[in-house]
DNA sequence: TAGATTGTTAATCGATTAACAATC
DNA sequence: TAGATTGTTAATCGATTAACAATC
């Protein structure tokens, strides 16, 4: 399973595959072709095999590939055959709204914290976990082993926020405010700037509208 | 402003742009070359013209770009120069994160409607706009110009939710749900899949983990 | 064995980078 | 005018698609 050198785009695409051999098993299919999986994603088969052959040959020819076993393997890829310890800095509604986000607690990611600035949330707890207060954060590190933290701060806040983790051994860090962090290259970022993905929409809409003005 | 065929790639960079410009406004700088642009934000220099020059001419040679300038035609490219009006279905955490947001609004996207299916939370308010429930949407449409719907329910009623809401003529569909809406081509749909943004990260902090324990 | 379908090489297409003439 | 920097063409690089031999 060599990992190097696979480009972004065959990565984002894992994730989709997943997802629909995920369906396919709760579908109770049990085997697929690049042909009948590339007409369901639509995509073509072509870049299926390809995207997959990078990780290694997991169908059969004659017979394609079997959808239990594929799911299992991209699983493995993407990591989500280990436990993750994920921490969420912000519990503002977005933050909140992560640490109820049950689904992600299936796949392997489990939240062992919630922090925030603001004393008023000092205790409230979700899902059974209390709200703590980002001053006792390097302390909770310390005593506790966390590879991912969600940032779902005010920009102001989250530089400063992102180097204090990477300061006390974070790994990873899912980025939900609207700066690009700049940190030491082994720290992994996984930007989610919502109001870019708005943006997106807003050109195409608004290049729909022009087309058919005219 | 020809905007026809125009990469995917280059209007994923174009909100970018337009931060960074925001920036450099509220820093008072007046103009930047490319390249000074292309150090700040780490891409090439080239790459920087030639996204541009899709659009048009925005600079001048020997001075560079008027970032204010710049600034407001990026801004009318990705349709930020008129307001939108947007609802939200489902009022769960994430449907009240976004309604809250309130530097969405300051982009020209406003809320008009929260949506939801549980009754309790029948006029509960958030940010002054109070939840109603999905069994008066479609009159609400029929009264309301309303272009975007931001999706934040779960993936089995997001289908049916689709479909109804571009049956009440809505043009755009901010997608949170775990699932490819298949809608008519005309329709636009921005996808927002945060499971698979957090596999992507999980990829790459395995790799990491991977390749440095060999 | 014959048929089906993969894994993989080769061809094509598109996006990024480099180079430079145009021009402010 | 000389220097700077764009706009744009050409070269390169990478990703996608097509084709087909290998093989179950």
């Amino acid at each position: 399973m060599d990992a190097k050198g696979i480009s972004r785009a065959v990565i984002s695409r894992l994730p989709r595959y997943y997802r629909y051999l995920g369906e396919l098993m709760e579908d109770g299919v049990e085997r697929i072709s690049s042909n009948e999986l590339s007409e369901k994603m639509r995509v073509t088969a072509s870049q299926i095999r390809q995207d997959l052959n990078n990780f290694g040959g997991f169908g059969q020819q004659g017979y394609g590939y079997n959808v239990q076993y594929l799911y299992t393997e991209i699983g493995k890829i993407l990591g989500l055959d280990h436990v993750h310890h994920m921490i969420i800095l912000g519990a503002g509604n977005l933050g909140q709204a992560l640490a109820n986000y049950v689904q992600f607690e299936k796949r392997g990611f489990k939240v062992v914290g919630l922090f925030d600035v603001n004393p008023v949330l000092a205790g409230v707890s979700v899902r059974g976990i209390e709200i703590k207060m980002i001053s006792d954060l390097e302390e909770f590190l310390k005593n506790n082993s966390v590879q991912i933290a969600a940032l779902t701060l005010p920009k102001n806040k989250a530089a400063e926020m992102a180097d204090l983790l990477v300061a006390n051994n974070i790994k990873a860090i899912w980025n939900f405010a609207h700066l690009d962090l700049t940190l030491p290259e082994n720290v992994i970022v996984e930007n989610v700037h919502l109001s870019e993905s708005l943006m997106r929409l807003s050109y195409n809409l608004n290049r729909y509208v022009n087309e058919h003005q005219q």
